[in-house]
DNA sequence: AAAAAGATACCCATAAGTGGGTATATATAA
DNA sequence: TTATATATACCCACTTATGGGTATCTTTTT
């Protein structure tokens, strides 16, 4: 099998630079191209085909990185991104799975989780961050009524038509709503969803 | 292995009469029990401890066999809730599911299709009825613009979050949710998301 | 060239959701 | 017995969503 080829897309040099003596030691990695910008990035994977593209997610503009990913989604390419990011971001991390993303790495990553990542991810396989101190301070515990409410809410009824299935006021629903959000650290109703996946409910 | 224990409830003795008829002649199956209204069916069930319920699931004051499914499933008993229902209401299979039902049947499901269907839910699988034709009818397609859209609503993030994301004005934000709810016959967002889950809407 | 589809952006009104507060009653646990 | 948790229900203010309309502009299709 042949060397793995990136292609790298960061504003910042020295990262550019950084991973470059990273792999430079590596026999199953080779750097075929790099840029610095957006448009620089789309001109050097449509012209070297890169396996993965490793792709730095917040550029000057915004997250410029996205938009390289939807860009590479669009045109069909079989390059496979992997997004670079300094902070772990549940909604980024969400919005780079969403558009087909196949990892999601922290800039502080070990070498060794980012080469067994990269192998992992040209394998087929997909490779995103999940802060682990989440998934054991998540012990949420709905009370019965909550629990009521919950199921409903997911079957997308409104607040009253929810108070008129269980009998009790508007008001108390959007009590109970309130509190679910607020147990689940959510800010609307599909955030909480997504959350309650991510929890595993079973509903 | 002994035969399968049934438990019907119906506020209408004829149904329940009729399905007497049918399991009459069946050498696995057992009706050991039966009752017009809730209370008598939360006795008959906690004394015979049948293998399955079938329950109406409408009956005079509203959605009452919800209610029994629900009682069931709050005191944890092994006994399987089986639902029928005159009409494919979705948001009611909905509902079944959630609370732990382990299948919906139509009153006018061939015998078979209910023998079938029974056995199967006794050794462990569950049984929902789906309409067929809503699957074929099922061609939603969304424009470039659209799924762009809907990627970040299923992010959970709102019209203002999502116009300044995508650089356009969030009043055609709000046109293009319109018309993705108009395109997949939704009124609002949760039930959107169901209907793309459905749909099997790769995000 | 004319029609259709897509994207844009505004108008209106109403419904629903969100975030905060107080308050009461009941049951359960310390 | 005194807290604590749960459920109930209201208050307020603000934001967001929903359902309908019209309109303009561009691109694609007929």
């Amino acid at each position: 099998m042949s060397r793995i080829s990136l292609f790298i897309v960061d504003d910042h040099q020295i990262i550019i630079d950084g991973l470059k003596g990273l792999f430079g030691p590596l026999e199953d990695f080779i750097i075929c191209g790099e840029a610095n910008d957006i448009e620089s990035a789309t001109n050097g994977i449509l012209n070297l085909k890169p396996d993965i593209a490793l792709v730095d997610i917040r550029m000057p503009n915004g997250t410029e990185g996205l938009k390289l990913l939807q860009w590479v989604v669009k045109n069909k390419l079989d390059t496979k991104v992997v997004l670079l990011s300094m902070h772990h971001d549940v909604r980024l991390i969400q919005d780079a799975k969403n558009w087909g993303a196949k990892g999601y790495l922290l800039k502080n990553t070990g070498k060794d989780e980012l080469f067994h990542a990269l192998r992992f991810i040209v394998d087929g396989g997909v490779y995103f961050y999940e802060a682990k101190e989440e998934k054991q301070q998540q012990e949420v515990v709905f009370t019965p009524k909550e629990l009521e409410v919950i199921r409903l809410i997911v079957d997308g009824y409104s607040s009253s038509e929810i108070s008129q299935k269980l009998s009790i006021s508007d008001e108390t629903v959007k009590v109970h709503r309130r509190n679910i959000r607020n147990k689940t650290g959510t800010t609307n109703t599909v955030e909480l969803i997504n959350k309650l996946v991510e929890l595993g409910f079973p509903y």
